[in-house]
DNA sequence: CTGTATTGATCAGATACACTTATCGACCAT
DNA sequence: ATGGTCGATAAGTGTATCTGATCAATACAG
């Protein structure tokens, strides 16, 4: 009732620098006041208390704690180490060298794109603890920003609604096909139209968009198999079992065993972005975790999307 | 650099206010001020933390804590907690229920004062931690309390020189003889002259006073046995050894063997005090036993010396 | 979709506070 | 004595921190 009100961690401050220097104006000295300031935090301290805490001979000799001011002196090196790691702690916050950030990801991000950004974070920043969180499922990515489970989700397209979003790229859908098997750089619709495909479940979000751009392309792609692993899917093109429509970030492009091929006209590509929940504060780690993904996405993604939707 | 130079206890009490209320308005009834204050409060907070510390939606949702502010508020719950125990024992303290006092005494009123003293002590504050160091030498008495290494002495007469004494009371020399051996309620200088005598040490500062005043009274005491402790003395009188001048306090009047006797005329007594050191605060504690001591002594002692020296 | 209530921010103004500068009284040493 | 050091204290000033009033944003009920 009385001291928690009144009592400053200045003036506690106060207390610990007149004993460990011997003085009043020691003490003010190193802590960039006058004699006169520490004087009288002395004397607010004393009157919050109700007691003296110091006794001062006058003269040459020190200062020395009475037994209140010993209690207090006590606790006060206790409250001042306290505030002293706070500030610490706080201030490697600030910069970013610590915090804890949850990711959410989807497949190809998982693939493609996070190893390089994790790389990069565990260089740059070791100390911010990274927990990841991957599912194809983009309602339950955006749920988890929006109730906070989640700091940042990658996700495809903006997600509005109360989250803000980063563009980090545009990510084509292109074919891939056993090598060899299609000779130019690029595809065409007539090279799937009938053609044994291999995709991902129907219920896919990514693999119904790709199915409704080829439908209204007018192509009716054939599928022998369905496979959520990209690395499956990839395997059976591989064997030549099928072909493939896929977004880029989903494909390992140096397996020699395949070709990719641009697809010409092409299907609008999907954008990846990151989201966050609007209104939400995150650590400050975050906004490194941003500009690395946002580095890494123009990298491998494409900067733009010149094409129609 | 920082937060420690400017965040207040008042800020991390308003933090956790908040959290715990829900709202700024409700954590401001809470503490005592309005909501503009709080709010303000939080702002200095957030400007010495340099992060945002409470995301506020501005609705009718709680203010939730930012990661600066999750980190701010396990330093602050714990910084106020300290401070509140810090309060508390500062209380128990300034109320006299807590704190250490070392006594000096010296034989006599051990054995007949501080028993009782001790005894009301424990009953009325029994968390105070007292502890006793006894010397028949008052010099030493003098030089502890000096030293600090004693907060009260109890000495014969006041000690000048840098030291404050509480007069307790008079301690008449009386003498002591084998039940029997001398009749009335008085004893006279007659009853002692050339007679077997016991008594303390020849070195002791009280028998010292003790025979410069028989001497002042043409007494020629014959010493047959001298010791330092009082049964010893005592039991050798009881034996009908011979007679004794002793200051009351060192004699046990219950016991059937001896007869006291008021001297006739008497020795100026000496006097009992309670003595401090000069400029030193003591626990308030120390009152409580100043005063319980003087009562014990206007019980025991003589409340005045009409004697003339 | 429009009130209505609640939340926190913000502004202006009064007050209180915590500094600085200066001077002083007390104490110790020479 | 007397100078040096100590801490207290008075006066003045600027800033900080309250209160009180108002405002913008949000959610929810009708």
């Amino acid at each position: 009732m009385s001291a928690l009100r009144d009592v400053d961690i200045r003036h506690l401050a106060a207390l610990a620098a007149v004993v460990d220097e011997g003085s009043f104006a020691k003490a003010a000295a190193a802590l960039g006041f006058t004699q006169s300031a520490v004087s009288q935090q002395i004397a607010a301290l004393e009157k919050a208390a109700g007691l003296p805490v110091l006794d001062r001979p006058r003269g040459p000799k020190a200062a020395e704690l009475t037994p209140a001011g010993e209690l207090l002196l006590e606790y006060a090196r206790e409250v001042l180490a306290r505030v002293e790691e706070m500030d610490d702690e706080l201030d490697r916050l600030r910069r970013g060298i610590t915090g804890r950030l949850v990711i959410g990801t989807f497949q190809s991000v998982s693939g493609k794109l996070l190893p390089t950004i994790i790389g990069r974070m565990r260089a740059e920043v070791p100390d911010v603890d990274i927990r990841l969180f991957e599912t194809d499922d983009q309602t339950a990515l955006l749920r988890g920003v929006l109730d906070d489970e989640l700091d940042l989700a990658f996700t495809v397209d903006p997600e509005g609604a109360g989250t803000e979003s980063r563009f980090l790229g545009f990510d084509p859908f292109v074919v891939i096909a056993a090598a060899g098997e299609l000779p130019g750089p690029t595809a065409s619709h007539a090279d799937l139209n009938g053609h044994p495909m291999i995709g991902q479940p129907a219920d896919n979000v990514c693999q119904r968009l790709i199915d409704r751009r080829l439908d209204q392309a007018g192509v009716v792609p054939d599928y022998v198999f369905r496979s959520a692993d990209n690395g499956a899917v990839q395997g059976m093109v591989r064997s030549g079992m099928g072909r493939s429509v896929a977004p880029y970030l989903a494909v390992d492009p140096d397996d020699p065993g395949i070709d990719v091929l641009e697809l010409d006209p092409p299907v609008t590509p999907r954008s990846i972005h990151l989201t966050r929940r609007a209104g939400r504060t995150l650590p400050p780690a975050a906004d490194t975790f941003a500009d690395i993904s946002a580095e890494i996405g123009a990298d491998v993604l494409q900067p733009d999307n010149t094409l129609v939707d």
